[in-house]
DNA sequence: AGAATATAGGTGTAGCTACACGTAGTTAGT
DNA sequence: ACTAACTACGTGTAGCTACACCTATATTCT
């Protein structure tokens, strides 16, 4: 078992390959987004909420296949730096979410910053790899429901 | 701009799409794994050490590919519940990390449910894209450096 | 031998993640 | 109208992650 040759079941975890990936990934768009101020997860909530707003925290981490109260934590964070905000709904027990204008101007700083490590990786593949590795992803997330 | 066709730039970045699946992927072997007590990071980090023991804290960061602080803080959880443990090396600055008894029977009655998790993946996969997503992953990795 | 450098590792702080549980408001059933 | 069930959301707790900074030991250079 597990000789010369080959390589070991836990090398071969998709789990911790994906946690592995996540890690360096996240590291890289880090580091690429600091000038901005924004950290990649913080940049990824914007991005997605700028296309979705006014939305409720429940339906936004759907979009973002996040859980609710994961997203309630960063989302506090990102009310303090006045980059969202909050409004209340037609049913009282919602809160509709928000772009400031200082998230509107910290997106749109960030944005270039994103295209410069979106395209290292993008580029790298060629267009047929990273469509596939996207919808690679997908068909992982979907197995896993 | 991103009318009916086509996704948006924000559905397409890597770095997203990466943690998306991070966290379902985690949360479904955390699911399966529940039985053995063992989450899935710490099955992974049991698993591979069980390969490269004894082994240096530094030493086994760079095989995780983890930043060694971070892997100093989850060792300490798997100290304390007695699965891993440390014995100083011939250089008095380093500890030898080891599978404790107890490690190495939570590690074997884990597998069978790892396994479980694995082929679930695997197989709806296939082989061929399975291995083809691990090699793209490791793509992705390198890239970032 | 002594100073400068390099290596191994820990701590303070802070953000990301999610489960279990609780509260307030809404809807459905009778 | 009243109760039960459901929906939207927050809080307590705890694990995973990593940067900045620190200490202790070992090595190298002069």
């Amino acid at each position: 078992m597990n000789h010369q040759t080959g390589t070991s079941a836990a090398r071969r975890c998709i789990c911790a390959n994906i946690r592995r990936t996540d890690r360096a990934i996240t590291q890289f768009y880090d580091a690429v987004l600091g000038p901005s101020g924004l950290s990649a997860p913080q940049f990824g909530l914007l991005s997605i909420l700028a296309e979705v707003a006014p939305i409720t925290i429940n339906h936004f981490a759907e979009s973002m296949a996040m859980d609710r109260t994961t997203l309630t934590r960063n989302l506090e964070l990102l009310t303090e730096q006045h980059l969202i905000r909050s409004e209340p709904g037609v049913d009282r027990r919602m809160r509709l979410l928000l772009l400031t204008e200082d998230g509107e101007q910290a997106l749109a700083q960030a944005w270039p910053l994103w295209q410069k490590a979106q395209d290292r990786i993008e580029r790298t593949l060629g267009p047929t790899r990273f469509d596939a590795l996207l919808a690679e992803l997908s068909s992982v997330v979907d197995l896993t429901k």
